[in-house]
DNA sequence: GAGTTTGAAACT
DNA sequence: CAGTTTCAAACTC
């Protein structure tokens, strides 16, 4: 994991504002960009922690950190920089008595930051919201209880404007002034939280600072600046709960009919979490009071507990994910948020509980939300339309073994991955914290929910192991859900603190149900190592030893995070993948006869990243990693005498082997094959050498780098025989089936964003992400084609060949093309030079890229449904023709891909609202589709 | 529970 | 990069 330190320290995200600020004025596509790096981050453990890890998550890859600033998404870079500037307008205003002025300044500010997106009407709403904003923040300085409870009703509001405003942006596909606006409200909101909290003042300072500030805004409240207050509280008193009626308000999306409604959701932003967003919360209650179910008291100090935990939560996931400043919570709040979008049901008791929930969570929902869909969209432009829960699930691609076992075993739960417990190391909490959190927030939905609560938990499970899971792509990218979160979920008290201390009887009773629970989380036994080393489970998961270890001489705990900080560091600094997650789900999944052993599917094909190298367990024990993470094995595996019973490397290869024959590309593919992945090819298939090498050979962290390198290569030979990988891979051949599979499901409508998501393998990511990156939607058509694994490597560098125009010029500039957003319309010709620059030039950004990056980022999988979809042509893929065709026929490689992105075009229509989303990505789709008709 | 086996991680 | 050592989990008894 990243170091805490970068994390914690204000400094990076302050930069990371300025950039952002920078940053959003050239336009939205900054904002793309920052999924990809929170995907990353959340990915790689390493990177998630710390907010500044976005940037330097990919640090070989030299991505601007700008390109991360992206406002909406990256809430660390504009939503600060915004909120800084707004702050700083406020703070310089504050004798200001004309809200108007400051309101007109910022939203001029954030229209001048929007540059691109400018448009009238955008303005208008911007204005509105911004004034809003302040006149919230004003008024609840001025009038703690109304202003409580009207922000509180307000933030509720907000919430759900934001989400479905979010939602509803993210399903029209347009990144635009909302999202950006939603980030710099959010980011003045932040400000406050996230600089007041990263530098360490305490809540108290905090508070006193917005008292002083109170006293201003108070003044300005006076004379009448903040409309709304009175006005929107009692309007909120009648509709506080009426949730649906609010929603429809986002829905309609127009200039907010409240300016309190941003400037709620902006105070609870402003809130540290501390107390004041206790007193909001308890004004709030108050005010509400009457009609709670919950006593009021109860609900405050849940909130406050919350808000608190929200604190630290965001912290955490903000490390975790950079994009989320200091404030917060990816995991919860995201589920929060899905919940409260997605469950925004009119219900009176959702309402109490989202209302409850809301408030504390506003500030973080509309950023996750923002995030979510913007991820969404990066990542899964077809889905992005979705709801957001389906967004999440796919983030989790990678998994430790541990949080594979846990998440098998567990389904929902995990705890917060170490690396968000390094995160929460800026707020002084624990890792556990974050279990922590989403242990309050269950409880708070338990509290304060009703009937529904249930569900809602569940939800809130789900979602947070989605997240999790996904941004492990998510890290979590980025999360890993350890067992840890399970045991919290199910046990009822769940005291996150304690989690990870190991003498607290709650983690004792935790320990024996969960040793036999057989929640699947391993628990380390280190006795020379101290818990500091990769043998460590429990280090190599990124979490935190916790009572059930039994190891010796442990370090890995949170006493000691400075040192488990370094010691991640430091093995991150030689392989910087040695934290992502070990298992992969590459979207190609092979045909069931393939794998026959497979008896036990191998959920989503998953496969391990680096592969096993077992010689006598015969991969049907658990020493063999493969088997243990219940994953069949892969190309990518050097074990002899493979027995797998998720699926033999054999089966495994011979899948590759007759994607090959169809495609007849493997020859040529193989001469240029280095020995070793001549020697696992031969391994799997003695005849030929399967020219797609499996995401999973990708994986080995440093090692498999320079594999890549070679695959990529080998696969490269000529921008030909890439065309002739996508061409041919296009087609319903083996591989392409599970591209197929997937495009049905998202056909269907209900798409399966966890398999998705999930099955993106780590390579598949970075693919998708360049590919994203460098081509629109419309072009990906080509990317689609690399929905497998083994084809993840080949269309990556395909891809990236043809996508990617700039990946010449730009070799480190892959990490600006990663961060970039998926959005951005990529040139769709590329040049045969490019392809062939590829290689050379490539050089380790790429390896990066498609070796270290999370699959998910690779996966292409969106492109492969479209691809699936429109795979009328399945057959016609003869992997030499279409090489050779496409070669011939177009000039270049470029071309070529474009025919084939053609063929794959048609399926892709339903798709995306991704696509949709932009315009250009709609203009160069049409002309695709238009192309495809000539052709 | 001790000892052995195993393969990954770390080291050279 | 390959080989060796170290380590801890998995396994066996």
């Amino acid at each position: 994991m990243d170091s805490p330190k970068l994390s914690k320290s204000p400094i990076p995200s302050a930069s990371a504002f300025a950039s952002a600020s920078a940053s959003i004025s050239s336009s939205s596509s900054p904002v793309q960009e920052s999924p990809f790096s929170n995907y990353i981050s959340s990915l790689s453990p390493i990177k998630h922690d710390k907010a500044a890890h976005v940037a330097q998550g990919f640090v070989g890859l030299s991505s601007p950190p700008l390109v991360f600033t992206s406002p909406p998404i990256n809430t660390l870079g504009r939503p600060q920089s915004s909120s800084v500037e707004i702050s700083q307008k406020c703070e310089g205003d504050k004798k200001i008595i004309n809200e108007s002025c400051i309101l007109e300044r910022s939203v001029t500010e954030s229209q001048g930051l929007v540059t691109d997106i400018k448009n009238e009407d955008n303005k208008d709403d911007v204005a509105v919201q911004l004034g809003s904003s302040s006149e919230c923040v004003d008024e609840y300085l001025a009038d703690p209880v109304e202003t409580d409870c009207a922000k509180s009703a307000c933030s509720v509001k907000l919430n759900l404007k934001q989400s479905n405003n979010v939602l509803q942006s993210s399903v029209d596909g347009l990144l635009d002034l909302k999202n950006i606006k939603f980030g710099s409200k959010n980011n003045v909101g932040r400000e406050v939280d996230a600089a007041q909290f990263l530098s360490g003042q305490s809540e108290e300072s905090i508070e006193r600072k917005l008292t002083s500030d109170e006293k201003l805004l108070k003044i300005e409240n006076e004379q009448g600046s903040a409309q709304g207050i009175s006005d929107g509280f009692q309007k909120f008193e009648s509709d506080r709960f009426d949730l649906s009626s609010k929603e429809k308000e986002c829905k309609n999306f127009g200039p907010q009919k409240d300016g309190r409604g941003d400037g709620c959701s902006n105070f609870l932003q402003q809130l540290p979490g501390s107390l004041l967003g206790v007193q909001s919360y308890e004004g709030f209650a108050k005010n509400i009071g009457g009609d709670a179910d919950v006593p009021v008291h109860s609900m405050t100090h849940e909130a406050s507990e919350l808000q608190r935990s929200m604190s630290r939560r965001c912290l955490q996931f903000g490390e975790a994910q950079p994009e989320a400043t200091a404030t917060c919570s990816i995991s919860t709040n995201r589920a929060n948020n899905i919940i409260s979008s997605t469950s925004l049901a009119t219900n009176s008791e959702t309402e109490s509980l989202s209302s409850s929930h809301l408030d504390l969570s506003a500030k973080s929902r509309t950023r996750q939300l923002v995030n979510l869909s913007q991820l969404a969209m990066n990542m899964i432009p077809q889905c992005y339309g979705n709801s957001s829960l389906t967004v999440l699930k796919p983030s989790g691609i990678g998994l430790h073994l541990n949080s594979i076992v846990n998440a098998t075993s567990m389904g929902q739960g995990g705890t917060a991955s170490m690396k968000l417990a390094q995160a929460i190391k800026s707020t002084s909490t624990t890792s556990c914290q974050t279990t922590e959190n989403i242990d309050n927030c269950s409880d708070a939905f338990e509290k304060v929910s009703t009937p529904q609560e249930g569900a809602l938990e569940q939800k809130v499970c789900t979602i947070a192991g989605s997240a999790s899971e996904s941004l492990f792509a998510e890290e979590s990218v980025g999360f890993h859900m350890t067992p840890n979160t399970k045991r919290k979920f199910s046990s009822e008290d769940g005291d996150g603190n304690d989690m990870f201390d190991q003498q607290s009887p709650i983690k004792k009773r935790k320990k024996l149900s969960n040793s036999t629970d057989g929640d699947g989380c391993k628990r380390c036994n280190c006795k020379k190592t101290k818990c500091l080393k990769l043998y460590c489970d429990c280090f190599a998961a990124g979490i935190y030893c916790a009572e059930p270890c039994s190891c010796q001489g442990c370090f890995n705990r949170p006493e000691y995070e400075e040192t488990v900080l370094a010691t991640r560091k430091q093995i991150e600094s030689r392989n910087p993948l040695a934290f992502a997650p070990k298992i992969v789900q590459p979207v190609t999944e092979f045909p069931l006869s393939n794998r026959e052993d497979g008896n036990r599917k191998t959920p989503s094909s998953a496969r391990h990243k680096r592969g096993c190298n077992c010689k006598r367990s015969m991969c049907l024990k658990k020493y063999c990693e493969c088997y243990q993470a219940n994953v069949g094995c892969s190309i990518g595996c050097r074990c002899e005498g493979c027995k797998n019973v998720y699926g033999k490397k054999k089966d495994y290869c011979v899948t590759e082997e007759m994607v090959n024959r169809s495609g007849e590309i493997s020859e040529s593919r193989v001469a240029a094959k280095p020995k070793k992945e001549i020697f696992h090819s031969e391994l799997c298939d003695p005849y030929r050498l399967t020219p797609l090498t499996p995401s999973v050979q990708c994986s080995d962290h440093g090692k498999n780098a320079s594999i890549s390198r070679l695959l990529s290569r080998r696969c490269l030979p000529s921008p030909e025989s890439d065309l002739t990988v996508l061409s041919y891979e296009s087609p319903r051949s083996p591989r392409t089936s599970d591209s197929n599979d997937i495009l049905l499901e998202t056909s269907k409508g209900n798409l399966d964003i966890d398999s998705f998501c999930e099955g993106i393998s780590y390579n598949n990511a970075v693919t998708l992400a360049d590919e994203f990156h460098h081509t629109p939607l419309p072009n990906h058509p080509s990317v689609i084609i690399g929905s497998s694994s083994s084809k993840a490597r080949e269309l990556t560098s395909l891809s990236r060949v043809q996508l990617d125009p700039r990946s010449r010029s730009l070799t480190s500039g892959g990490s600006l093309h990663w961060h970039s957003s998926p959005i951005m319309p990529m040139s769709p010709l590329n040049d045969n030079k490019k392809l062939q620059g590829l290689d050379s030039a490539d050089g380790g950004l790429y390896d990066i890229l498609e070796d270290d990056m999370p699959e998910i980022l690779k996966d292409t999988s969106m492109p492969i449904k479209p691809v699936k979809a429109g795979s009328p042509n399945g057959k016609r893929v003869s992997p030499p023709h279409n090489l050779h065709q496409l070669g011939s026929s177009s000039s270049g490689p470029l071309r070529s891909g474009r025919k084939f992105i053609l063929k794959a075009v048609p399926s892709f229509p339903p798709l995306t609202p991704c696509i949709d989303a932009k315009g250009s990505c709609n203009q160069s789709r049409n002309n695709f589709q238009e192309n495809r008709s000539n052709d």
